[in-house]
DNA sequence: TCTGCCATGTAAGCCGTTACATGATTTT
DNA sequence: AAAATCATGTAACGGCTTACATGGCAGA
């Protein structure tokens, strides 16, 4: 296990808390869940894997070919799941409400743990959020004034541009969190068909 | 020098032909324009202008202390500025029209340099990007299609977010297009000043 | 048959950060 | 006098990717 905060290894504790997977099943949906894009390979995967399991959070069990033959008669393939310990280090990974939990890097995972991180905790990393943005605007803000005289209309409009997407990035926190605090103990059921449409207005989603 | 298409290099390379500087302020320059926010460190910053040094691409000349004392005594630092063959490597890296030129990583710097970049390449690049992201976008769809059922309302939405910053950057890009279009060989009137010399041809914002 | 997906791993290397080391100069 | 900022660097390490190595199974 890598020192602190170690994002991946939480993200992995997390699918297979939902069901024990192997690797490869794994990396798809640990693909397809957070980053969607930016695929996550295998060279950072099976070590990963492997120090979990070493540091006992993580149990595999080698399934190899005995299945009756019906489906599914893949190949050995190891299926992980958690151990006790496991679960008591996702748990205290999920209450983690600190710095750790709303930096860029490890935001997107913890948010796609919300279901399993309980409301008080979720409403704090969102704020944290926040005001880690805003404070990001103010600085990007004041430099701008600084400086953009000497900029040609390019990389204005690229400072512009990325201005712009972290003002999106606040405005869609402050939903999230009028909407947390709305629903304080309602689990928010009933949620409209996502469908498509630029934004439609889905799950616990805010309005803009 | 690192091997293909550094970008780090590249992005030196570019502030560098606008101005001679030293390894400080550099820093600060690249901050402001680019990233804005993620600052690069100083622990990149001077190896990368070492091994460029190294390779014949800038020269760094000692303004030790000497000056008359009026105004900027500061201490010891090495300006640098481009040689010829680092102007030749400027050159070439600003007319890489492929794939390079509109990747995540790199897509940034290019455009930031796009006021030394002709016009043709230009919207070689714009498009290129816009390709990039479309064929995420669909990549991305199909993914949540095969699994909106399996995955819960937070897991749900933020995808939908990364969706729609996705589908923005995708308009803005539609934006820069047509506007590149638009000004093909037309000096388009009332566009802002140039602000720099050297490529003519008046960098045009698009609107918002 | 051959292509492509399933499945697991290792080795090398890239690109960057943090922390350390050092010291001058400017501002409070 | 202390604190901030200017200024340049090095060493260690972190996290991820690419490319390599291997092989079974399914369908065109």
């Amino acid at each position: 296990m890598r020192a602190r905060s170690d994002v991946l290894g939480t993200a992995i504790l997390g699918l297979l808390h939902e069901s024990p997977m192997h690797g490869y099943e794994l990396r798809k949906r640990l693909n397809e869940v957070l980053g969607s894009f930016r695929a996550l390979s295998y060279g950072s995967l099976y070590p990963a894997l492997r120090a979990l399991a070493d540091a006992g959070l993580i149990a595999g069990a080698e399934t190899d070919s005995a299945p009756p033959h019906a489906l599914s008669g893949k190949r050995a393939r190891i299926v992980y799941e958690l151990t006790a310990a496991g679960k008591e280090r996702l748990q205290s990974a999920l209450a983690e409400a600190g710095p750790a939990a709303w930096e860029d890097g490890s935001f997107d995972v913890r948010f796609a743990l919300f279901a399993h991180t309980d409301a008080e905790t979720r409403l704090r990393i969102l704020e944290g959020r926040r005001t880690r943005l805003t404070e990001r605007l103010d600085t990007v803000r004041k430099s701008m004034a600084r400086t953009r005289e000497r900029l040609d209309d390019y990389t204005l409009e690229l400072q512009r541009h990325g201005l712009e997407q972290v003002e999106r990035e606040v405005r869609w926190l402050d939903g999230l969190i009028d909407n947390e605090r709305g629903n304080r103990r309602a689990p928010t059921t009933a949620s409209g068909l996502p469908a498509d449409a630029d934004d439609a207005e889905g799950a616990p989603a805010p309005r803009h």
